[in-house]
DNA sequence: ATTCCCGACTGAATCGTTTCTATGGGCAGT
DNA sequence: ACTGCCCATAGAAACGATTCAGTCGGGAAT
């Protein structure tokens, strides 16, 4: 593979010149320039990076740390922050830890290795952050997604969750539901906490007694929602309906409807925070709390390079998105439903 | 942040025994071992891996470049190369290319410019193969997954799309239907033409007719599954049955039978090509060519480790892996739908 | 006791850039 | 014609590691 010397010996230049050229850096005489671009060509030169990044001790590397890429939720905000990050001259790279605390330590002391510039960090980690705050120290970069990280300051970019909670629970409250089970996510995330504290003030508002046995704490992943949609579909005295904190536990949620024969909205009413593909033309189309996860992606790492590149002052930047209630029939109140089960079934089939 | 010059002042030894230790080239007495890890510690210092790189003319870092990580096809296939890389101690990128020429090549420089030891890649090149000839003259280790690029004598891991089509179409003429379109994906690439193949390989052995007619040509994205979708429902002899090449145009498809109220399978029925969550709870339940997505990363990334290692010699090591067709309900003849919906609909509610 | 060898340790060159500093030549101003 | 400048170009020192080629000292073998 060509160097910048073999470049330079070939245009009969020095290698200062060459650097000039391709950087741009200091002007150079355009018989120098041809000469020099000539060589690149002829040699199929490709600067390297590495003594680059070596010398000006920047890598202009971002990561995304995630829990899991194959939970929807996260593409969509991978490419928010792709896209930012390309417009700006950074590349983005990604790794999963799968929630877990040791993959998380393992995957960000690399990232420090590598002296990625900056890293956006949707955590796994409840309280144990001895691996952030050194590489913090160290000098990288961190801006939190998703969910924050207690007792480290750092920029973040997170949801509404309490809002998001509350005005979907205020939804279902509306459309006559008195009993409504909430399966939470994990309540060491700050998600988790944050969701369930938008539930219980939407009951409040409408003097609602929160009973605790409408609470049930799942982990934002699959079984869990099957377990716990389970459980409360076989209750004696279940509830109107049920609102699910994440995408992923409603597909479990489903499934349990499904074994159990349980029709959705007509037996039992359904509301979910985000992650699944809301416009999906598969029933039932389900009442939603949608991220704006894209933006996101965007917002997370426009701060995180103006961080980098040292445009922010000191004091983290905390931006709070607001999500957006999207409703659909699983809330229906079942008239209603009837009403338009009915129009189908009597559309003429002779049309056909 | 510290460097290993100053780890080595601080222990009192010289920089080559630091490397020692760290990288435990040599042995090291325990004394000054231990008064290396001290400093280490102390410092709180970390080995520029990109220093390294540039001494060892490697970086054990490998990427990924994709069409688009959300199409939920993807994420499985960096899942399984993110994981065997992990664990064979290298590091996986990931980069998306809209399918734009222009942007995989960009992305393909860049990559080299970085140095990675080795790229795994979904291409969206139909015929332009510059960019990827210049990188692999460069010492690049390059592995083609999912689709191979034309003229390139590379590694590869492939599907068997032929197989998947066939036996997929075979089931519906077995279903008894004689009627089947297809909305193929995009006839420029590889898996769309192998796809075709096996629709119209099924159709001979049955000895029916290939129409043309029937052939529509879609491009593997959403917008493309919803028109012509709807151009087929919409015509006045339309076919009984469809085959769609793939996931993300499928939700198109499905879009379109719900506004035209089409109901699947009892008015049309409909199979496809994986890319969504099979599993699903939602309705309808669609009859799929699945690909083992996971595996297919694993095994890729697995290949071009082990190219870049030297342990495979110079023959191209093409995979191909075979899918399963699950056969779910969108292919059931009407009949039997309406048996299993009378069972539902005949549930006593009084049990609630 | 002398020689030899081996193991532990160090010095210094090197990887491919960037960039500071030096140098030389041409041109304008006097 | 001489002085000064400025501009284009070149030389060489970093950046932070790895690793080759020694050096040194002590124990084993004779």
């Amino acid at each position: 593979m060509a160097t910048i010397v073999e470049v330079a010996k070939r245009a009969n230049v020095s290698i200062a010149t060459v650097s000039n050229v391709i950087r741009g850096t200091r002007t150079v005489s355009p018989k120098l320039t041809e000469r020099v671009r000539a060589a690149i060509r002829d040699l199929n030169y490709s600067p390297n990076e590495i003594a680059r990044s070596l010398k000006v001790r920047q890598t202009r590397m971002l990561a995304m740390v995630l829990p899991d890429i194959t939970n929807p939720f996260f593409p969509e905000i991978i490419r928010g922050a792709e896209d930012t990050a390309f417009e700006r001259g950074y590349f983005l790279m990604t790794a999963n830890t799968d929630e877990q605390i040791g993959r998380e330590r393992r995957i960000v002391a690399a990232l420090r290795s590598y002296r990625v510039d900056g890293v956006l960090l949707a955590s796994a980690s409840g309280t144990d952050i001895s691996h952030l705050t050194g590489t913090i120290d160290a000098g990288v970069a961190l801006v939190c997604l998703d969910r924050t990280v207690p007792g480290i300051k750092t920029d973040a970019v997170l949801l509404d969750n309490v809002r998001g909670a509350r005005e979907c629970v205020r939804h279902m409250i509306q459309k006559g539901h008195r009993r409504i089970a909430i399966i939470t996510g994990s309540l060491d995330l700050q998600t988790g906490r944050e969701r369930l504290r938008g539930y219980e003030e939407a009951l409040r508002e409408a003097d609602i007694p929160v009973e605790r046995g409408r609470i049930l704490e799942g982990d934002f992943r699959y079984d869990s929602g099957y377990r716990l949609g389970k459980h409360i579909l076989e209750q004696a005295a279940r509830p109107t309906a049920i609102f699910v904190c994440n995408g992923v536990m409603t597909l479990g949620v489903l499934k349990a409807f499904e074994e159990l024969r349980i029709r959705c909205p007509q037996d039992m009413a359904l509301a979910t925070f985000d992650d699944l593909a809301v416009d999906s033309p598969f029933h039932p189309h389900l009442t939603t709390v949608v991220q704006p996860s894209y933006e996101m992606g965007a917002r997370a790492a426009g701060i995180l390079i103006d961080r980098i590149e040292g445009q922010l002052n000191k004091q983290p930047t905390i931006v709070r998105v607001a999500p957006t209630l999207i409703i659909r029939e699983s809330t229906d109140p079942p008239s209603n439903i009837a009403v338009k089960a009915d129009k189908q079934r009597t559309r003429p089939k002779s049309k056909t």
